[in-house]
DNA sequence: CCTTGTGAAAGCATTCACAGCC
DNA sequence: GGCTGTGAATGCTTTCACAAGG
């Protein structure tokens, strides 16, 4: 039986062993004593915890660059999401094959959620598409929303939004770039650098 | 003079009012009492502290879905990043326009870096060839990567690294999901939710 | 007045350190 | 002996609450 110590996944994870125990311990007692954690229990129980184990089907709106781009991303499968349609508005799409599947036009929307029973909606739209796709899908029985368009939306209490900005990673490297190399000629209002930004 | 006080802000945002006033703080002491923040000089003292008023030249290598879907995100320029080149190893794409810049052969990638003095390097490769685009960029000069490649990338001290995870939001929205609807037949080991996960 | 800026208090998260168990 | 699970101690973040100041 394969097992592993707190102390060899928090190396790896690089954080504190003693911090990884506690939060394994949420989860339940998964451990022996005097032996660590058997690897594929402990996979199993983790991956039930956060869903994994459990098929959620998406539904895709949006199938520019970024939509096909996630379209053909295999982390989704292997993460217990199954794509159950592409959607798009412009017809000229409709039809064509993007990572194996038919690109489907927007005015089947409710009957894709309907009977597939999707939750999850991901928005890929342009910015300006972004507000009338979501009514649509909450309209639909869609709960929880993925968006990537550059807006806002507003959604009925009980519906959960997340949005994705590709462009605030870019900005936290840019931000440590900035006191790598420059500290120089910006000027700092009192002398003092203030302790911002996260890791 | 248009002006804003930490009450609004810290609503429109979803957070404590104290919260967003400290934070300020520690960039200095911009508001003043009684009025608010004067909203023109507030929005430049964020922007010049985060690096947005700089101009960042970045390479984006891998000019598939990703990269071409990046090349036309909107947020870019906003932000002070610059697309200096977009970089493919495949020749047939070579001079093909993406976003409104011809995609330029890999090879050329140490040349550009140094004519550019570019120090972020994006990553849309496949897997497989992320850690050699990694060392090449690095070789040439480029500190911070931003990495959407399915895969961990080893670097030298000093140098930054991101990796985004496309699924990691769908995670996240599963997980709620899973605990809106499910709770029932879900085996909990001992009759306690535990209290995990962000946002 | 009204709203900022900030000490002090309260609330969380992380780490230490060791009893408990295999 | 070795490693988990967890109270207690520490450190950090957020909120309260109010003096300072336009």
């Amino acid at each position: 039986m394969p097992t592993v110590s707190s102390e060899e996944l928090a190396a790896a994870a690089g954080v504190n062993s003693a911090k990884l125990r506690k939060d394994f311990s949420y989860l339940g007692s998964y451990g022996t004593r005097g032996v660590g954690y058997d690897v594929e229990y402990l996979v199993y129980q983790i991956s039930r915890e956060l869903g994994l184990t459990q098929d959620w089907p998406v539904v895709i709106v949006g199938i520019g660059n970024l939509g096909a781009a996630l379209a053909n991303y295999g982390g989704f499968a292997s993460r217990g999401f199954r794509v159950a349609a592409l959607l798009d508005a412009d017809t000229a799409l409709a039809g064509r094959l993007v990572a194996g599947l038919p690109v489907r036009h927007i005015d089947e929307l409710e009957s894709i959620v309907a009977d597939n029973q999707v939750s999850i909606g991901v928005i890929a739209t342009p910015a300006g598409a972004a507000q009338e796709v979501t009514d649509r899908l909450v309209a639909a029985g869609v709960t929880s929303i993925l968006n990537f368009a550059p807006t806002v939306l507003s959604v009925p209490d009980g519906v959960d939004v997340r949005k994705v900005d590709l462009s605030i990673e870019l900005q936290i490297l840019a931000f440590h770039e900035q006191r790598k190399a420059g500290e120089d000629d910006r000027p700092e209002p009192d002398g003092d650098v203030p302790a911002v930004m996260p890791a």
